[in-house]
Parts: C-alpha cells; sequence; structure tokens
DNA sequence: CGTAATGTTACCAGAATAGTAATCTTTATC
DNA sequence: GATAAAGATTACTATTCTGGTAACATTACG
C-alpha cells in the first residue's frame, strides 16, 4: 500500500477548514487543530509549509492567524499533495530516468509516466472550492 | 513524493522479462537477476511472492525454473503491483475509512477514493502482452 | 547421494515517519 | 514599552519501513 503521508492528509484538513469558512476569514492554528483532530505542535511545521508554498497567508503575533492566501477555487489539491510528497512520480524511474540503467526502451517505465500523469490531471481537477461546496451542499454533487 | 518500492519495480522487470521470450518459455533466477540487474539475493523473495499469487508458475529442483503462470496478455500491471503494495489506496482513509473520525461526510476523503479508483483503472489496462509488444515492435504503440 | 534450483526465515543498517518539545520572532494591545 | 498571543524554526525521539544480505530448508533430477 503506497500512500501519502499524515502531513499531506493533515494539510488537506486545513485547508478544507478554512475554505469552509467565509472568504478571507482568518483564525488561529490552534482552533484548527482542535476541531479537525490535529496534534497541535503538529500543525506549525503544516502550516509553515503551506504558507511558503503560497497557499496560505499567515499573520504573525497577537490577534493573528492563518486565512486562505486566495480564493478556494483555485487551491487545487495537487498543490496541496506536492507541497509535502514533492513532484507526483509513481516510481523514482518517472522522476529521476537515469536512476535506472534500462529506463531508455523500458515500457514499464511509459506505464509510470502515464500513470503519474493520469493522477495528476486528476489532481489537478479538484480544487476545494469543490470540496467545499459539497459539505455546504450534499446534493449538488452526488 | 510517494512512489511504488524497489520490490514492485523489480516485480514487474520480472514479469517483463519473461513476457518477451517465447510462451511458456522458463528460465532460472539467476539469469533474470543478471540480465534486468536485480540483487540476486532479492528476486527469491518477489519470485516467491510473485507465486504465491498466481502471476508466475515455479518448477522446484534441477532444471527448474520461472515462467509465467497465464499468458502475457492476460497479466495486468495492477496484479504485480497490488501484490507487492496492497490493495491500491493512495490514503489510508481509503482502505479503511474507520480510522479516520471524520471521514463520514469527508469530501477529501471521497477525491481520494476517485483518485484511487482512476489510478487502479488505468493500471488495469496496462498488460504486460502490450509492455512486450512495445519491446519487440516499438512502432506499434507510439 | 550430489547438485541445481526454488522456498523460507532471520537479520541488519539506514532512512523515513509520526509525533513531541523547546525556543525564537513577530506584533497587537494595554 | 511591557506583555502576551500568535506563528516560525529547530532539534529530538521512538517506531516503523525499506532495501538488501545471508543462511538454511525444500524439492527434484540424474
Amino acid at each position: 500500500m503506497f500512500t501519502i503521508g499524515r502531513n499531506t492528509d493533515y494539510a488537506s484538513r486545513i485547508v478544507l477548514h478554512l475554505a469552509c469558512l467565509e472568504p478571507g476569514a482568518r483564525v488561529t492554528a490552534a482552533d484548527i487543530a482542535s476541531r479537525r483532530l490535529i496534534p497541535s505542535a503538529f500543525i506549525r511545521r503544516i502550516v509553515s509549509r503551506l504558507s511558503a508554498v503560497g497557499v496560505l497567508a499567515t499573520v504573525r503575533g497577537s490577534g493573528g492567524g492563518i486565512a486562505l492566501a486566495r480564493p478556494a477555487a483555485q487551491i487545487t489539491l495537487r498543490e496541496v499533495v506536492e507541497a509535502f510528497e514533492g513532484p507526483l512520480s509513481l516510481n523514482v524511474c518517472v522522476a529521476s530516468p537515469a536512476i535506472c540503467p534500462l529506463s531508455v526502451t523500458c515500457p514499464v517505465q511509459q506505464a509510470w509516466v502515464g500513470a503519474t500523469q493520469h493522477l495528476a490531471a486528476f489532481l489537478t481537477g479538484v480544487t476545494f472550492g469543490d470540496l467545499a461546496r459539497e459539505i455546504r451542499d450534499p446534493q449538488s454533487v452526488p
């Protein structure tokens, strides 16, 4: 079973949480942590990463907090995944073909490239605007 | 970067190697290991697993060896992947939703289910018959 | 029985993962 | 400007996973 890591999962919960609030709403990391069941010490690094990547905008200091850096409809699941997992690559020979001495004419490598592209396209098509709408109005996307 | 493991990669090379031979051809593990650059001690477990899953047929003892258990066209890349990675599941909450207390109405979980299904469908569509044909006749599938 | 082959198990070192904790920086407010 | 609230950064740990090695067991042919 090859899966995304917990970081990525938590990150998507955080972004989803913000996407469900009023546009531009700002909340504290501790608040998200408690509501979304994320280890509170953990959330710091995740938020930090997401803001470095341009998904979140943070405000330090008293009264500060976390908000989406862009409208939720412009944030894709792929972006969040790649922030933690690196560029999508279902096999090492996809990201760095040189690692495999056989890769030049290897059809399996081609297959993995194709699979990776398919997955990437799917994840690009999922925005947090869509996901938030599913929560607000479950009927809209059955 | 979340990728398949080396086991899975090696396994696909082994099956591909056999798929390129005459149908029913039987060769030794050591032979495959040397030709496909797989650690020779490693290949035992891999072959053993693949035969347990019904992809390979092995014959023990002197003069024994390894062959495909079925025509290459009936062996999918998905099958080989799942033999080593377990059932496809891009997030833990896909395989076991109970693990996440939020999963009941979690749209991200839905997204991961969809992504997993897409990937599974893609990998089901890739057979080692196709892959072997690409090697024999690169023009046929450009 | 000896040899050639796969099957199985145990083991190891290094890396990654999940999670914790402590400390530093920034900034709003009083 | 002192204080406290908030995020930023770094280090650390325990556990698991991974890739790989090695040894031994089993089977079968001649």
